[in-house]
Parts: structure tokens; sequence; C-alpha cells
DNA sequence: ACAGTAATAGTAATCATTACTGTTTAGCAA
DNA sequence: TTGCTAAACAGTAATGATTACTATTACTGT
């Protein structure tokens, strides 16, 4: 992989907010510094990024790929009001009947708890 | 809620399947039959049905919401090379920390394994 | 059977993401 | 340093999943 500027401004954009951030909200933050980044090039090093491990895809439903700059494997919960991402430091577990499942092999895992933030109880 | 013909028609389809099908895929098995069925239908119960608790979202990634029927709590592995979705029938358990956490409340719980199925193994 | 209203069919619109094309630039070799 | 080449980019068009809209249909209580 070739360096390229906008590819740091990138990951540098995820990697120093806890907000978990999309495509469009990394683009948005980037633009008025950088006035002639496009959003494709956000798209495709967001893309090559998550590929190479830099940062970690997070699919909670809202139909927006949001990534996460700290590749600590960690857990996510996702507030079911407000859409909120908030990261949640326990390590996730891969149970032995998993590991030694007879029809995969397990690389990866992925765990988001759903409900409501203090802000949005109902 | 009222009654319709077609929402039947929809969460049978999915209860009957254990492909954790799309909208589309939804559609699909059920236009031949059912020529007026609208794909804004299948999209608006599969909707509802997902929000009253007969059917269970599945967000893996692949920017389609695919749809569980089995409402057992249980989790799902993905493959990384065909997109197939694999039922893991572990309860999930929601560590105590989690339950307690100050900034939320926890209603739910998705995870999802990553990797290789045998057919994609490498 | 009738009225009222939720649900539908069919289609148009939206939104996130990807593809395309001509231009720029990193990185290597002379 | 200069020139070359392929990778990466900017800008824009296209795609694909999903949602919104509107006139029509059909549940359900009276």
């Amino acid at each position: 992989m070739r360096y390229s500027h906008q590819r740091e401004l990138i990951l540098e954009a995820v990697k120093s907010v806890k907000t978990h951030p999309t495509a469009d909200m990394v683009y948005d933050s980037l633009h008025t510094e950088n006035p002639n980044l496009s959003l494709g090039t956000v798209y495709r090093n967001l893309a090559v990024l998550a590929m190479s491990g830099d940062i970690t895809p997070i699919y909670t439903g809202d139909n927006k790929v949001h990534y996460d700059g700290d590749t600590v494997p960690h857990c996510h919960f996702v507030c079911k009001g407000c859409n909120k991402i908030i990261d949640v430091f326990i390590a996730p577990q891969i149970p032995n009947e998993v590991l030694s499942h007879k029809e995969f092999t397990v690389e990866d895992e992925k765990t988001i708890f759903y409900g409501r933030c203090r802000e949005c109880a109902v």
C-alpha cells in the first residue's frame, strides 16, 4: 500500500475521536481544512484501513457503516433512542464450542448491546 | 396492529426458512405465487414484525438487512467468503458489569462471529 | 351492510455507497 | 535531479437498498 496524505488524514480523523464516525462524518470533519478532499476517497480509504486492521467497522443497523479507531477488542452499546454508540471495554470471548465448530473457523467477533442511554431513558 | 394477509405470508416466509433472507429474497420467494405483492409491503412488514419481536434483524455488514424467524436468543456466524449466515445456538450472556452500567440500560444483545465456512476455507 | 381507517400496490424519491474517468503524485531507477 | 509508472485522487455519475407518497383496497367494530 502506497502512502497518501489523504489516508493519513482519514486515519487520524477516526483515531482522534470516540464518536465512531461514518464516512460522511469523517468527510465533514476534514473537508473544511481540506477543501478538495473527495468523499469517494474517504469511503475508499476507510475500507482499506478496515481491511488492514487499522480501524474497525461497526454495523449497528442504522444503515450506515461506523468506524472505531480503537482496535483493542471490545464491545459496543447502541442507544435505540438516539443511535449513539458507546464503547464497552470488555473483551469478547469466543466459546470453545464455537472455535471448534465443524462448519466454520472463526477469526473475529463483534458484539453489540442495544438499549437506552441515560438521556433517552423512558 | 390490524391483520393483513400479506403480513402473514411474509412472516411465514421468514419463519419457514433457515437462510436469514433479506427483504428482496422474501419478495422473490413470494412474488410468483402472489403477483401483486409489493416490495414496499415486504419492507414495511419486515420492519413491523421486527418491532413486535416476531422476527429478528441481523446486520452483518453486507449492506442488506437479513431477518431471522427463530426468535430464541442465539448468535450468528457470517462467512467472509460467501456471506452465508449460520445459526450458532449459544445463548448470548450479558455480563453484570454491562447490565449495571451507569450510562445505559441494556435490553438486547447481538453477537456475530466472522470467519470462513468449510466451502470457503483458505 | 357501512363507515372509518389501517394497510396495500405501484411508483417516485432518497440516501449510502460504489464505479468511472481524467488528473495527480508517491516512489523507484537511471 | 529527472523521468517513468502505477497507485491514489477529485469530481461526478451510477447503483442498490430502503423509504416516502398517493390513490385504492380491505379489515373490523357498529
